[in-house]
DNA sequence: TCCATCTACTTTGCAATGGAAAGTCTCTAG
DNA sequence: CTAGAGACTTTCCATTGCAAAGTAGATGGA
């Protein structure tokens, strides 16, 4: 063993003056599809088949099975597996605690936007229109 | 082989009527890490060191390269590698392309957060203040 | 009646990838 | 002259997203 066994590099310092660090993006939402599955969801709260989903987010049948198992195992939606005459109908909607979280993770998101246009037009455009994104 | 060879499963449709598919949302900006990294470097145009980054993204140092690395292949940032001295030195701006691309993504995050925000909005908060996005 | 097909999902397999740990080099203290 | 810090890179592994294949019941001919 080369080396004497150091300690483990820089190591992450916790989130001390790290104001890019994002953590609030919460892995399981920050997913392409999982963010349009819920953002759906938001907008309809009364739930969703399994088939509109996979239309409105534009999934495989396999995908969504996939994405719809891990939102269920994170608490943050709901599924209800049913029949419709005898064939299978799942639908699903939001839990209580996935939309609280769905929030607090829009409300980062928005940060971010936020500190990039600030940017974008301080640096870039000065004097321009302040609305962050373009017209 | 039970069941003879049939098409690939509903298959994805192109984009028709597919309104949370956010297909803007790019693989390699749409990355915690990243889009920390790249909202630092929009903040700094005028680039960052190496160790600057690893301090504001909260990244270790293993990590900080390998993304830095994505990033230059993507073409979204140049990387300079000089030396201080004879320490080595690498710094890292955005590219013209990644400032674009990156605003690009901006909007579509946008879209997502204007979505959901709306629908808190209708469907929770009736009447409450309209603009999820600060006054 | 048989079988091909459709809807509705689930399971499996694989290639990509994020991240922690370890490695490399050089410089600076003691 | 060795221990340790700074600046990175490389290796290794468990996870995961995605696509293809699989399962199952209903439906529609011929």
């Amino acid at each position: 063993m080369p080396g004497t066994k150091r300690g483990p590099q820089s190591g992450p310092q916790q989130d001390k003056t790290a104001p890019f660090a994002y953590d609030g993006l919460d892995r399981v939402i920050h997913e392409k599809a999982r963010l349009g599955l819920l953002t759906s969801l938001m907008v309809n709260p009364e739930g969703l088949a399994f088939a509109e989903l996979k239309r409105l987010c534009d999934l495989t049948d396999g995908n969504l099975s996939r994405h719809l198992q891990v939102l269920q195992e994170a608490g943050l939606v709901e599924i209800t597996k049913g029949y419709d005459g005898n064939r299978p109908h799942t639908t699903c909607r939001l839990t209580a605690a996935g939309r609280r979280r769905f929030v607090d993770y829009l409300g980062v998101l928005e940060g971010v936007v936020r500190d990039a246009a600030e940017a974008a037009g301080d640096k870039y455009a000065p004097g321009a229109r302040r609305g962050v994104l373009p017209a």
